[in-house]
Parts: C-alpha cells; sequence; structure tokens
DNA sequence: TAAATAAAAGATATTCTTGTCCTTTAAATA
DNA sequence: TATTTAAAGGACAAGAATATCTTTTATTTA
C-alpha cells in the first residue's frame, strides 16, 4: 500500500507536469504528458477528463489543442487533487476502518494517527500546485520513474 | 483511500481484539473475533492464518482450540503486522509512485513526506500488540464500527 | 479408536481498480 | 464548408483486493 491510489499518483504527476509544461497559450497533449511522467496514455486520458470536470485543470479539443492550466489554479493546493481523486478518507477516515472517527468512540490508534493525519492534510493544503515549476525546470525534481 | 488496507485493518483490529480477550490457555475463535471486531468471518480466516504463519499470532485446531498470541509476541509493535500485510510501501516508497524514493532523484513532494513517513513508521514501531489491553477492557477504546 | 471440533488449505465468486478500445464531439485550418 | 486534429464519452478487458464456499488436517474428548 502506497499512500494515493495510484490513479491519484497519475493525476499529481500529471498536474505538476501541465503546470510547468503549458501555458493556456501554449497547451499540451496527452500523449506528451503520458510520455512526460511515464504513464499508460489512455488511462491518463480518462484521470485528466476528470480533473478536467472539476475544475482543477483545462482543456481545448482540436487542432493545437490540449490541457493546460489556468493562472490563478496554479494556486490551488494538492489538496484538491487528493480529495477529488482519494476522496478526503486520508485526512479523516479512521485508521482502523471504523465508520467514523472520533473522540467519543476513538480506536486504540486515534490520538496517534489523529496528529499524522493533520500533517499530511496540512502538507497537502500548503502546497500549491504552481510552486514546483522552477526546480523542474532545473531538474532538481523529477517526475519520472 | 485509507491509509491501510482493509485487510491490513482488519489485521489490526483482530490482533488487539486477541491481544486482549485471550490467553494461551483460553483461546478464542474464529467467530467470536469476527463478531468482536465487525468483520467477514471467512475472509478474517484467511487473514489470521497468514499472520499465524508469520509468528505473529498462534493458532491450534480442534476443541479448545482458536487463536492466542504468545506472552513476548504482545511486546511486538504494530509495524509488523503493516509489513506482513501491506509491505513496506508506507514507510520507504515514493508519495508519488517513482519507483525509487531517493535524494538523488526525488519527487516534488519528496522532502515533506519523508518526514511524513517516519512518523507514521515511528508511530507503528512504537507502539506494540499489548498496549491497550488495560483501555480495552476498560471500555474506553473501540474495536467496533 | 471414533466422533466432534476448529483451524488450514484450496477453489471459486464478487467487486473495485487499473488499463484499453472505439466512437463521438468540438475546435482549428485549409 | 470539408478535413484534420485532439479531447470527451461510452463500452469493455484485465488484474487485484475482498469475500465466500468446500474439503482437509490436526487436536481433543467420549
Ligand atoms: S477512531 Fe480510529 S483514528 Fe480516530
Ligand atoms: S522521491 Fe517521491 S517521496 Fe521520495
Amino acid at each position: 500500500m502506497a499512500i494515493f491510489s495510484r490513479t491519484c499518483e497519475y493525476a499529481i504527476r500529471a498536474v505538476l507536469y501541465i503546470a510547468h509544461q503549458s501555458t493556456p497559450s501554449q497547451k499540451i497533449g496527452i500523449k506528451e504528458i503520458a510520455a512526460g511522467i511515464d504513464s499508460p496514455e489512455l488511462y491518463l486520458a480518462k484521470i485528466l477528463q476528470n480533473l478536467s470536470k472539476k475544475g482543477i485543470i483545462n482543456s481545448t479539443k482540436g487542432p493545437h489543442g490540449g490541457f493546460y492550466i489556468q493562472e490563478d489554479s496554479l494556486r490551488k493546493p494538492l489538496s484538491e487533487i487528493v480529495e477529488a481523486i482519494d476522496g478526503e478518507g486520508l485526512f479523516r477516515g479512521c485508521a482502523l476502518g471504523l465508520s467514523q472517527c472520533s473522540e467519543l468512540n476513538p480506536c486504540p490508534l486515534h490520538d496517534q494517527f489523529k496528529s499524522i493525519r493533520t500533517q499530511i492534510h496540512q502538507v497537502l493544503s500548503q502546497t500549491t500546485i504552481g510552486e514546483f515549476n522552477q526546480e523542474l525546470v532545473e531538474g532538481i525534481l523529477s517526475l519520472r520513474k
């Protein structure tokens, strides 16, 4: 088990890739994105469709069409992507799968995981989609396997 | 997505239940465990078989048989259960699914997730199977949905 | 030793996730 | 306006996780 579902991993990598590789006037096609992040092209297409419907990224059809991301979306937190795909289980669910995580009926791991989940949520909600562009350009960070 | 797989959630709950409900001389049957933690009986049987093979819990067949846990296993950390079922992905894998998490080829989330994973690992390796027995007896903590 | 009990083991079923294929729709351009 | 391009949409396929069913093995007890 990883932290995120595979789908969510692809989604985050793709969104970061789009953020640093394209602009509204220089869109990027699914083929190039899939190659750029090492993911199955047709599956990624479905994922981006979903993110596009939810307004996290944008797309246009036809020649010179493709995916891009609006200026102001660059300031959105990564938590939006995670919630769109994996839901809020990582932030709010009980670590041991009890139907609800609460102080009234806490599981044995409640206290310690409360702080872990808070930390995960903080990291993801404080980290924006656009903030890695420079490091990605410089090759300090990677999105490829 | 939750932190652990569903299988792993059942496993942890079951092991904690066995730890506080049985002794080597007072074993507990699969039916009672499954009822005690709200899990599908026959699926849980498979999971406990697996944990039994790996020495985390013990079992005996026949009348008055069932599952139990050795005195010294109570001091084992929960991380053993998690590693037995979900593997070490939660502790060592890359948050974005890159084939290896490393300082040489870090993904954008590397630094922040390194510390999150360390914290998860610490919690699970410092928390022992037996340490909740008293609170479970007193009903302060719960293993049921 | 035979019968009863309870877990182990193996086979099968169901559901969810991941991945692919094929057709349709929207946009650009010739 | 016809053609080309690229994403959207719907259907399907493969694989993995979860769940159930049946038979076998080990242990106890009558
Ligand atoms: S009740 Fe399990 S983490 Fe809160
Ligand atoms: S490389 Fe992704 S978490 Fe380390």
